[in-house]
DNA sequence: TCAAAAGTGTTATCCTTACACCCATGT
DNA sequence: ACATGGGTGTAAGGATAACACTTTTGA
């Protein structure tokens, strides 16, 4: 109703930059002036210059890392006071909106862009090899303590601390790929990430266990986790996962995106005839002998379905 | 990476306050001070008084209506320059964060509170008694006179505008209730409601059709469509409906809320099989006799399901 | 010739959809 | 008694998950 009061905020635009290099996702971190920690590109909104936010955040990407943006998506605003709070920074209203964008980057080699695996900052959530042992070494007994100093006490939606531990970390048969968010932010809340010493949280437990994944930034981490749960989400009934992948690629290195991207390990033969009874792709007719065995046939996306069934995602229910 | 340019910008936060009153699907509408046009309950970000948006949300929305919120939820920043605009308003640097909040009405009767349903702002989106005629009667005729100027213009996913008119509007088959958003949209674009004019969109074809729906203040009726398909999909895979319902509930009741909410009617046993099978309610033991015929048997929500199956929603696949 | 990866065939099970009928109450 | 809504049983068809084997190449 009333739009008189006006208090003057600082809005800034925050992306987490994903590309598919070798099979690993990769994130694409600013080069911070400090050179201490990994930060994601972001830069401050400027109404006057930009008409939308997705055109500001175009404009000084492509300015400032030379990277095309394809896919692109609002994740989250957050907006918390102290958020940016670093030493001597007194309260400095800033508003963040959080995008999550997806590119192609033409090679490995080629490119200097300081693109990291994103597992580095979030090693708990990589699954494909194994359940990581950081799990069981060092996240597991520290949430324990934590929810042992008050096992009962419920969150806003009615769930114990022991409940939560349970649901996001104790049962791997629920293991939901989906939930990085609230995994990053369980382990805040228990303060045994390292962002969370800014806020005063930080449990002394964190220094017996060490470390929990590469710290980020202002609360960079957490939007990562915002982008890999929702990406992750997206996915499955979206084909946004085609925006990695270059113009011919073959079934295998589709799954091993799709894999990379879940954490996860699919099922080959059911991945197969999902992907083809799903009409997503087309063979191309190439093969390539780059495989070290017989070699594959190459695909291209369909973009025919877009009309067809927009809700053409890939399956990723079943492991490997 | 830069922090250092800062422009003063007003963060406001406008929240979609949804609740069910005799199964239809309700928000809450502001006392609009010029009376012209109803607009959602909407207020100023002050982060000295308010650490979270969350916070600041439930605050004025308690002072303002006395409505205690219930689950809330963003859904979207929206920075687009001229927004806000007005006659006479230049550039307002209003940034605005759109919340879902879902609460429940004790009764009809004794709640004065401006509760509008949402279907009389979006009428092409509530299939429930039959396909709404406006679809055929305006939407459509307009829409195709919009794509035959310029049928294979691309948009920012490659499709053209006569696929987009085909797949959120004609084709019955695979009309998707979350894609609120989109249709509003498609028809935002082709300056087919009233909104549009403020942007100089309108299409000579408004004066003819006459308004779709009863417009909104600001762009709140973009907020109300990007709500209604948030829950609309969240409803499936996430209990929120029990937000919306009383303790005890006849399992008729339940499924008209998923259909005022869904805006489809859904298929009677199989929705009670599948609220059976995956456990989200259990009898209270009590029955009702308002019922105009034999009593139903009341049942609660199992809060249990939270720690259970977090991905509990309710199954909205199937028609009646 | 053998390692390495590509590529298929088949079955048991469960879930989804669709069908139409009986039950208990208030009026 | 009858109108009104509450409440079931069941079967066909399709999707899913799980199983292990054959094929084609480069080295």
């Amino acid at each position: 109703m009333s739009h008189d009061q006006r208090t003057p905020i600082e809005v800034n635009l925050t992306a987490a930059i994903v590309a598919i290099v070798e099979d690993e996702p990769m994130i694409l971190v600013a080069d911070d002036a400090t050179g201490r920690m990994a930060a994601l590109p972001s830069g401050p909104f400027d109404p006057v210059a930009h008409r939308t936010f997705e055109i500001g955040l175009r404009e000084w990407v492509r300015e400032q890392t030379g990277a095309p943006l394809g896919y692109v998506e609002q994740l989250y605003t957050f907006g918390d006071r102290g958020r940016n709070a670093q030493a001597g920074d007194r309260d400095p209203h800033v508003v963040s909106v959080g995008y999550l964008a997806l590119t192609r980057v033409a090679s490995e080699s080629d490119e200097r862009a300081p693109y990291r695996g994103w597992y580095a900052f979030l090693p708990w959530e990589d699954w494909r090899v194994r359940k990581p042992p950081i799990i069981e070494e060092k996240i597991l007994p520290a949430l324990e303590t934590w929810a042992a100093r008050d096992p009962d006490r419920p969150n806003a939606y009615g769930l114990s601390r022991t409940e939560r531990v349970r649901m996001l970390f104790s049962d791997d048969k629920n293991f939901s790929d989906e939930n990085a968010l609230d995994r990053y932010q369980l382990l805040y809340e228990a303060g045994l990430v390292e962002e969370a010493r800014r806020d005063g949280r930080a449990s002394p437990l964190i220094d017996e266990a060490g470390p929990l994944g590469e710290p980020m930034r202002h609360d960079h981490r957490r939007i990562l986790a915002t982008a890999i749960g929702r990406l992750r989400a997206k996915m499955k009934y979206r084909p946004v996962i085609f925006e990695l992948m270059p113009p011919a690629f073959t079934l295998t290195a589709l799954q091993r995106t799709a894999e990379a991207i879940s954490g996860r390990t699919l099922h080959k033969q059911n991945f197969r005839r999902f992907v083809e009874t799903a009409a997503v792709v087309e063979p191309t007719g190439e093969f390539t002998h780059h495989t070290g065995g017989r070699p594959a046939a190459l695909f291209r996306f369909r973009r025919e379905v877009l009309q067809e069934r927009p809700a053409a995602g890939l399956r990723v229910g079943v492991r490997g």
